[in-house]
DNA sequence: GTCATCATGTAAGCCGTTACATGATTGC
DNA sequence: GCAATCATGTAACGGCTTACATGATGAC
């Protein structure tokens, strides 16, 4: 239904409002995946989540105007206008997008939803987005993703493995293995300090 | 024109003939990359090679051993032979497809322009078969590639100072400098074999 | 005698990029 | 006045996956 980068605009909206045009430099500084997502898929999955009702596109309050911020939809129109006609501050009619309650509710499913949890883009994405999820559902993203990775380390072994390879094959293999081992150091330091935070609030709790 | 999926295939024709449906085990045991190239993209690429004249199907007719052309390369015979001798007779019409000599030529070509060299798994593919190119060939990739590594170090840590991260997504982002730094150790590694291996080839040609 | 594996191919569709189209604002 | 940047959107296109269609062979 909603794919990756649906939660990862979603995630950023979680946080504060965003435009459009914003959300490309976000998605690279605060959620580090992909070398700039293009407009091409940005501004579509904005109209899509809008019309699923999980954002809705707000008046840019620019700072120096301000306490335009009445949040009817019918001032819209009007603000926007004012916006253009005003010289100064205002840029072209942005269009600032907030999540909904409905969407609060729908990011969190996504996020937590372990299908379609395969590839470390994916991972990481998720983890960024890390502290919206409850510590069990944390830990448990962190145990499926570990496990995944055990199973890929040891195919990757055994591929380094093979007799056949030329020298520099073999190396890709080898670098790829002590890649995923860095995964795996990864994960097993985060779930450790799952666990001890887990232990502390209990401690608290007695 | 041709893209990363049609250097694989050449790559691992360069060796010795396949077939399309063992060409999908080759590429992960062999090459690494891709948990299952699906047959809908392996088939239609073998068909484009062909078309352009840089492989040519082989047909291995069901028919018991032997009959076999001008077998220049003694290991290429072997391996078909065993794949005919073993059980009663071969599997359903097998397409063998075999690289031309234009194919050998184009595919080094391919394998050395640096046009589209962006990403690692680009460059892990590239590295896996660079037993295929000259020793400054190789040097020229794995330089090229240290530079765009170096480039994202700086960036990602850049990204993994900023203040407004919490500590989920700050995680990530030191772990995604930890995978670009050990991607460096590598690339430094494989450099100096590099160096040693042609000051050794100049000791010898004194 | 039917299931798993080997084997080849086509068609539909998804997901994302590039290219195109438009326009405001800022700074030189 | 002109370029660079900010800003939004659509359309065409490309590559790869899924699903579909077909069929041989070997094992149990």
């Amino acid at each position: 239904m909603f794919d990756v980068l649906d939660i990862a605009i979603l995630g950023l909206l979680m946080d504060r409002d965003h435009h459009g045009y914003e959300i490309r430099t976000q998605l690279r500084e605060r959620l580090g995946l992909w070398a700039n997502v293009s407009f091409g898929s940005i501004y579509p999955a904005l109209a899509r989540l809008a019309r699923y009702g999980l954002v809705e596109a707000v008046v840019a309050s620019d700072a120096r105007i301000g306490s335009l911020s009445t949040g009817s939809l019918s001032g819209e129109r009007a603000s926007l206008r004012s916006l253009r006609s005003a010289p100064g501050i205002g840029r072209r009619g942005r269009k600032v997008y907030r999540i909904t309650a409905k969407g609060r509710e729908e990011f969190v499913t996504l996020l937590s939803d372990p299908a379609t949890l395969d590839d470390s883009k994916n991972f990481s994405l998720r983890m960024a987005l890390a502290k919206y999820l409850t510590p069990s559902l944390r830990v448990g993203l962190l145990e499926r993703r570990r496990s995944d990775l055990v199973a890929r380390l040891a195919e990757v072994r055994v591929s380094a493995h093979n007799e056949q390879l030329d020298s520099y094959a073999r190396s890709v293999m080898e670098h790829a293995a002590r890649g995923v081992e860095l995964d795996l150091a990864w994960i097993d330091n985060l779930l450790s300090t799952e666990r001890s935070n887990q232990q502390s609030f209990a401690r608290e709790a007695k």
